[in-house]
Order: structure tokens, then C-alpha cells, then sequence
DNA sequence: AGCACGCCGACT
DNA sequence: GTCGGCGTGCTC
């Protein structure tokens, strides 16, 4: 007797799966087995409310489910293996659970498989359409019709195409009738046609093709052509990849069809491979790679922390504080190297690779084919290829951004997160997850070494460190002894003062500029707003520019010749959050006055004044108006390290993460204006950023200096940042949010309540707002409704509640009674988005 | 999120 | 009477 007739006498065959759906809905559905029960973690094609989706399994039973719904069956099972393994989807449980979010969107971001599964539509003709089809070719076209004549004759080319009863593709049907997508919706409204929605698995790897002599062939009579080829293919072992192959032809003189020739003739088989994986731009500037370098003895005691822990086996979080320019890069290289050597994969995740590609250069000469990358830029196609080279072990250090901490690697032995402070680790979408948190959970659960390193930790983690669950590893000096840069405060009220002027930059950044450029060294000016100037104000009556949509100020861009973002000629307003652009207006929208100014200078700007105040200097500019892909960067930053800029001027981008041995000065303009806004990280981002900037100067054989223009010199995140003090700023920091309890005390969610319609936002708000009251959460503190710190983004109103709790489960627990409460009030899900560890409460 | 369904105004 | 635009509610 059959396995499957034994089990189903035992009654073990399940006959139902659980499938999670990519949909903004927090639960699963259940689906008929039939035939093949898919296991746990495979992907399945289901029926779902008129279309196909594709869902992940995640478990399979025998429970009938109640409730009124007819259960649908499965379509398609394309997974015949777990396509995740167990730990991913028990990861995805707990982010699902910890950060509120639909389980089936927590698995669509883990899964970058989107490119195999392509969706389609098929149309089939109705009764009422071939009627009409009959009907209209006796009378013509129909006056009454809005559409034009053209497009009814190519609605009864539709018809015409489906009249036998065959069902078409939407890319069948709009090659052979030049029909598009909503010609065919409006006969699908029109029920002329009916529609299907399909999902096909496609293969998404890339083939290559490969021609390869086939050997023991007996040589009949060539010609000279003929011969060239398979000499050819003999002098190269045999085996070619067919582009090349056929550029050599190309130079030769050799026709491409000669190859054809030869292949019917059966003396070379063409055959398809999946295509190998090529870096493309690959900068490394001819320095010595990390991990050549002899590692010093911080270095090495900082590396045999780690591999003990790696030989030791389980969960063992570790915190690298390591000063900027004291060689983290190389310990993680060579601890990844630890981990590759006994048998285990590593995952080195970075805030943007983009911004870094020496770092991609380094990697490469280190791990050669073991690296997999994982970043933003790549697309969707070549997403699942280094997915599947990872899955199939072939790739065993993946290297990548945010999301790469779900890379399927096997054998998981050591997680680096770099720059673990970094904003761009948490995603500002559903699900609204810190990739920082998820590695360090993703560790726990796969008992495996953590590493969060920063020059400036996050609170969170130093905290983590003081209270002994993560170990620390410090790193207090630059490597080969090299000095911090000395920093000096200049202060902007004081030279306002003194010169009666408000002027960008001040008369000490300007003189030590022009030494720095007079000894052949190099400087670069961080200036963290990009654009010319950030406000444009009324004289008259104060009233600023705001955009239409956002309650934002816009940004003025002066034109210029080059490349910037802004070319339409006349739409020098934009606004930085929605991209909406309008002119320069001639007067005041609200008073009608002439005297606009513009106040606030942003990197634009700065580049002009340091024009005029340096025409000799070869000056660059670094934002993302001027660097727009990774190619701008490498660009730039090979024009700095070739010395062919000596002056840089640019947004925060410049402070990341660069290795550029000339720069001996570095100039801070406007960073502290940030102290000022309504959110309790701010002094932190500001310590964060004077702290990673500065850290670009003297990282050569000459010492570096930094200059920080500011208006806040008594402030603790500015008075710190100078002297390099990391603990004392944490110290500070620490009482501030203890007495607020802020995080690290305690833990806080944002909750935004939005609306088109600012009605519905504030009557929610105030709903939710008295739910909050009388409710009386334990452990639980509410502080709101109110406007949030950005109160409309993108034509939607924004109202705002801050929870902090003084547990991880009573904030939970306060905001899922919160949801089920606004559910029965029925205010609709995607009108309340709850960000969990929000980082930004606008 | 998408999609169907149904209500309503516009046009014949 | 249709047609097509948009608001509402449901999805195994």
C-alpha cells in the first residue's frame, strides 16, 4: 500500500495550509490541500480576492476553520523544499509580533523573489462582447461611444482576436491589436470581456550561453572560417562564452554564422549556463587592502575577543566601540575570514554600499566569488540571482544594506552590523523594522556571534553594554598612533558680532582653508542642507514659501548650467519630502509684497561663496543633487584621492565612512541647527555627525584639524564632539532620558494618525485620544493627540500620539488593544501607522 | 493593498 | 436607458 493511502487511512495527510499573504492584513488564510501537501515555507500560488498572490506556507493541519468563508484551494505549489528556512521564518514571527506588522509583509520583504513569479492577465470574450462584435460590425462605429473612432476599432480587434473562445495574455493582445491596459479594462467594465489574473513561475536566472568543441568529433572538410572557430575554441580549453566567442569572430573578420554552421554540423554544442556573477566598478585607489594590513595589537585583541567567542559557540552579542580611524574594517575582515575558515558563513551588513565602494573593492580581494552583495541598486533579476547563490551556498560572506540581514545563509556564524547608530538601518514602511535589532535577534536565534560596531554607539546599545548583556570591545586609538584632529569651536554669535554681518563662513574657517590649500592638502566643508537656500521668507509679514502638499518649506535651487536636479527652466522651488516644484514667485502669496528673501544656506550655495572666496581652488560638490548613483560617487571620490579636488564642500554624506588620506581639514557649517528641532535624539545625531565628520581629517601621515561653526558652543553634544569624549556625551545623554523616559528607558512607539481629510484626522486623534484616557494603560504613559512635527506630508493631515512604556510587553499589549479599539470604530488600518522604536517622531 | 460591487450623475 | 467615476467593504 501507498504511503499517501496509509496516511490517509491514519488520518496525517493535512488537508489545510495556513498561507501568509502580502497583504496589510495581520492574519493568515487557510487554503485546501489538494493533492501534494507543500511543506512549511514553501511558496504557494492562491486564489485571493480576484487575484493570484503568492503566499508562503506557514502551517499545514487538519483543523476545519470556522467561520463564514468558502475555503479556496491552493493553486500552485512552487516550492518543493522550504524556500526559508526555519530560523527566517521564526524571524519573521517575531518581527511580525515585535513591530506590529502584517506577518505576509514582513515575508515579502524577506523573500526578493518577486522577479520569478511574474503576473499576468487573461482575457477571454463574453456572450455580451461577441453580440456586440456581430452586432456593431452591421452597423459601425457607434456615435454614442466617448471613445474615439480609432480606439472602437481596436476594441473590435480585441473581440475580433478572441472571437474562437481563446483566452489571451494582455502582452499577446496588445502586440496583435495595439490595445493597452485600460482600453481593456473599460470592455471588462463594459463586460464585453472577462478577466483572469494568472501568476507564472519564471526561471530568473540569467543564462549565458556557452559554446563547447565537442570532442571525438571526426573533422570532415573545413573551410578556413570554420577552422579559425574551432582553433579557436581548442586554444581556450574548449569552452568559450558565446559573446566573447563571437567578439574575437568579429575582429577576424569571421561571420557570426559560421558558428551556426559548426553547431549543425555537430562539431560545437552551444549550451546554457547560468550566467556568472561580475562586479562592475570595482575602486579600490592602489592602496593596501584591510585585509593585508598586519593587524596592531588593539586590533588583534579586539579579533580574539570575537573568534573566542565564535569557538566558544551560541548567542554572544558584542559592542565595538572603536574610535574613527582605529581600523574596525580590518577586524571585521578578519573575523569574517575566523568565521569562513571554521566552516561558517558571515554577514557583514553596512548602512549604504552605495556611499562606500571602496569597502565593495576590499571585499572582493579578500573573498573573491564567496561575496554576495545585497543593496538597493541591484535589480530585482539580479536580487534573486545573488539570493540563490547565497541559498545554494555558494556564497558564504554577504555583504549588504537593511535587508540583507535576511539573507538565507547557511551555517550563520558571525553578523557585523558597521555603523550600528545609523538612521538608515531602520525602515521607515511597514514593516517598520530596525535591521540592527533584527540581526542581533536573528543571532539569538541561530546561536551565533553579533558584532555592533560605531565610533558612536546608539544609547540603546551602550546601554545593552552596561548592563553586561552585550560584551564590549573598545578600540580608544587610531591605528599606527595617529592623533585625534584637535577641533575648535568657533562661535558664529561672536563673529556676527564682531564683523556686523551674517556670513556663511566664518573668518577662521576661511583662513584655515586657504593654508591648508596653500600646502598642497586637502578640506572639506560639511554643510547639511542641500540646495541654495532652505527658506524663502516675506520681508513683509514673515510668512514663509510652504509646498502645496507637505507643510514643509521649500527649498530654492539657483539655476546653474550643470547638472543639477532642477532643470525646468522657471521651477526653482522644491520641496525635499514630496518632490513638488513650483517658480519663485514675484510678490508675498499672502500680503502681496515684493521683498521675498532667502534665507539659509545649504551646499548650493556654499560651493559659490567658496568660489568666489577661492578661484583657484578645484572645488567639488558632494550631494544628491551632484551625485545621484553610485558611479557619481566613484567618480568624486577618485577625483579626491587623485588630488584633482582640494576643496570639498557637501551634505552628511561626505562623513560617511571615507578613507581619504589627504584631508587634513575638516570645516562644520550649520550641523547644530538640528539642536533645535522637537525630537530627543537631536543632540544625539548632532554628536553623531560632528563626531563622523571630523573623524575625516588626519587619517594620513599629516594630523588633521576640524572647525565647527556653531551658535550653540556651551551645548553638551557640541562641548563633547570637541573633545572627543564619547562617554561623557553618553553620561549626559543618559540622565536627559532617563528623567524624560526616553530610550534607553523605557521603550516608545510613535503612533501617526493620518487623513486626506483633516476632519477625520483630528476627530480619530481625538477619539483614540479619549479611548487613551479612559482606558488607563498600565505601565503605559500617552502623550498626545497632537499636530505632528511635519502636520501634513503629501497632501495628508498628521496627527500624532508618543506611548512610552515601561516594558516591551506593556507597550505591545497598549498598542494591539489600541488597533482592535479603533478597528470596532471602524477607522481603517492604513489610516494608523504604529512605528515601534520609532527613531523620528515627525 | 487590490478588487468587485453598487450608487449616482451625464449623456443620448 | 447606458457609460463610466468614485466610495465602501471584503478578502480564506
Amino acid at each position: 500500500m501507498s504511503v499517501r493511502l496509509w496516511a490517509i487511512i491514519l488520518n496525517t495527510v493535512s488537508r489545510y495550509a495556513d498561507i501568509a499573504l502580502p497583504v496589510p492584513l495581520d492574519q493568515t488564510f487557510t487554503y485546501e490541500v489538494n493533492g501534494v501537501v507543500p511543506v512549511v515555507g514553501a511558496r504557494v500560488l492562491v486564489p485571493f480576492s480576484g487575484q493570484r498572490l503568492m503566499g508562503v506556507v506557514m502551517r499545514v493541519h487538519n483543523d476545519a476553520p470556522e467561520g463564514d468563508f468558502e475555503v479556496k484551494p491552493i493553486q500552485q505549489i512552487l516550492d518543493d523544499v522550504a524556500v526559508l528556512p526555519d530560523e527566517l521564518i521564526e524571524l519573521a514571527r517575531w518581527i511580525a509580533q515585535y513591530y506590529v506588522a502584517p506577518l505576509g509583509e514582513v515575508l515579502r520583504g524577506m523573500l526578493p523573489l518577486s522577479a520569478e513569479v511574474k503576473r499576468q492577465f487573461l482575457y477571454r470574450i463574453t456572450e455580451t462582447g461577441r453580440k456586440v462584435l456581430y452586432e456593431g460590425a452591421a452597423k459601425g462605429a457607434s456615435r454614442r461611444s466617448k471613445l474615439s473612432p480609432e480606439e472602437q476599432n481596436r476594441e473590435y480587434a480585441v473581440l475580433n482576436y478572441l472571437e474562437s473562445g481563446e483566452e489571451a495574455k494582455l502582452s499577446a493582445l496588445r502586440s496583435a491589436t495595439s490595445a493597452n491596459k485600460a482600453l481593456l479594462e473599460g470592455m471588462v467594465r463594459k463586460k464585453w470581456l472577462v478577466r483572469e489574473a494568472v501568476a507564472e513561475e519564471r526561471d530568473a536566472r540569467r543564462l549565458e550561453k556557452v559554446a563547447v568543441l565537442v570532442e571525438d568529433a571526426r573533422l570532415p572538410k573545413l573551410n578556413a572560417n570554420q577552422t579559425a572557430i574551432l582553433a579557436e575554441l581548442a586554444a581556450v580549453g574548449g569552452r568559450m562564452r558565446v559573446r566573447d566567442l563571437k567578439e574575437t569572430l568579429g575582429r577576424a573578420g569571421v561571420p557570426e554564422s559560421t558558428l551556426g554552421t559548426l553547431v549543425k554540423r555537430e562539431l560545437v554544442r552551444v549550451e546554457e549556463v547560468a550566467e556568472a556573477f561580475h562586479f562592475g566598478g570595482v575602486g579600490s585607489y592602489g592602496k593596501k587592502h584591510a585585509h593585508e594590513h598586519a593587524l596592531n595589537e588593539t586590533q588583534m585583541e579586539a579579533l580574539g575577543t570575537i573568534a573566542a567567542a565564535m569557538a566558544k559557540g551560541g548567542f554572544a552579542p558584542h559592542l565595538l566601540y572603536g574610535v574613527t580611524g582605529s581600523g574596525k574594517t580590518a577586524v571585521y575582515f578578519a573575523a569574517m575570514r575566523r568565521a569562513l575558515d571554521a566552516g561558517r558563513s558571515a554577514l557583514l551588513m553596512v548602512p549604504e554600499i552605495g556611499l562606500t565602494p571602496a569597502m565593495t573593492g576590499q571585499l572582493v580581494a579578500a573573498f573573491g566569488d564567496e561575496v554576495a552583495l545585497l543593496h538597493s541598486q541591484l535589480t530585482p533579476d539580479e536580487r534573486a540571482e545573488q539570493w540563490h547563490r547565497i541559498r545554494r551556498g555558494e556564497a558564504r560572506v554577504v555583504v549588504g544594506t537593511r535587508s540583507a540581514v535576511f539573507a538565507p545563509v547557511r551555517e550563520l556564524g558571525l553578523i557585523i552590523v558597521d555603523e550600528e547608530h545609523d538612521g538608515s538601518y531602520k525602515q521607515e514602511e511597514t514593516p517598520r523594522y530596525h535591521g540592527r535589532d533584527v540581526a542581533v535577534m536573528r543571532a539569538k536565534l541561530k546561536d551565533a556571534v553579533v558584532v555592533l560596531g560605531s565610533a558612536t554607539p546608539s544609547l540603546e546599545s551602550w546601554s545593552n553594554a552596561e548592563k553586561g548583556r552585550y560584551a564590549r570591545i573598545e578600540m580608544r586609538t587610531r591605528v599606527a598612533n595617529r592623533p585625534l584632529p584637535a577641533v575648535e569651536l568657533v562661535d558664529m554669535r561672536d563673529e556676527f558680532r564682531e564683523t556686523g554681518q551674517e556670513q556663511i563662513f566664518s573668518r577662521r574657517l576661511i583662513e584655515e582653508t586657504e593654508a591648508t590649500i596653500a600646502r598642497g592638502e586637502q578640506a572639506i566643508i560639511l554643510l547639511n542642507r542641500r540646495g541654495y537656500s532652505f527658506v524663502v521668507m516675506c520681508r513683509s509679514c514673515g510668512e514663509k514659501i510652504e509646498c502645496e502638499n507637505c507643510a514643509i518649506s521649500m527649498t530654492y535651487h539657483k539655476p546653474v548650467s550643470g547638472n543639477d536636479a532642477i532643470a525646468q527652466p522657471g521651477q526653482r522651488l522644491e520641496c525635499h519630502y514630496c518632490g513638488f516644484r513650483r517658480g519663485v514667485p514675484k510678490e508675498c502669496p499672502k500680503c502681496q509684497s515684493e521683498h521675498l528673501y532667502f534665507l539659509g544656506a545649504g551646499s548650493q550655495q556654499g560651493e559659490e561663496r567658496l568660489q568666489e572666496i577661492f578661484p583657484q581652488a578645484r572645488i567639488g560638490r558632494m550631494d544628491r543633487d551632484t551625485v545621484r548613483g553610485r558611479s557619481d560617487m566613484e567618480r568624486m571620490l577618485a577625483r579626491l584621492h587623485a588630488g584633482e579636488i582640494n576643496l570639498l564642500v557637501g551634505t552628511q554624506m561626505i562623513a560617511k565612512g571615507h578613507d581619504i588620506h589627504g584631508v587634513t581639514l575638516v570645516g562644520v557649517v550649520g550641523a547644530d541647527f538640528a539642536l533645535g528641532l522637537p525630537d530627543f535624539r537631536a543632540a544625539e545625531r548632532v554628536f553623531q555627525l560632528l563626531t563622523q565628520v571630523s573623524g575625516r581629517a588626519g587619517r594620513g601621515e599629516l594630523p588633521g584639524k576640524v572647525l565647527v561653526q556653531t551658535y550653540h558652543p556651551d551645548h553638551y553634544a557640541v562641548k563633547f564632539a570637541a573633545g572627543h569624549d564619547y562617554p561623557g556625551f553618553v553620561a549626559k545623554e543618559m540622565q536627559y532620558r532617563r528623567w524624560m523616559h526616553y530610550p534607553p528607558f523605557g521603550v516608545l512607539a510613535n503612533v501617526v494618525v493620518q487623513s486626506e481629510r483633516l476632519e477625520e484626522a483630528t476627530g480619530w486623534s481625538a477619539q483614540l485620544g479619549r479611548w487613551f484616557s479612559s482606558t488607563r494603560l498600565e505601565k503605559v504613559r500617552v502623550l498626545g493627540p497632537a499636530a505632528a512635527p511635519i502636520s501634513r506630508l503629501k497632501r495628508i493631515y498628521r496627527y500624532h500620539f508618543v506611548l512610552k512604556g515601561e516594558s516591551r510587553k506593556a507597550l505591545s499589549e497598549a498598542l494591539r488593544a489600541m488597533l482592535r479599539f479603533a478597528d470596532a470604530q471602524g477607522i481603517v488600518r492604513r489610516n494608523l501607522v504604529v512605528d515601534v522604536d520609532a527613531l523620528h517622531l515627525m
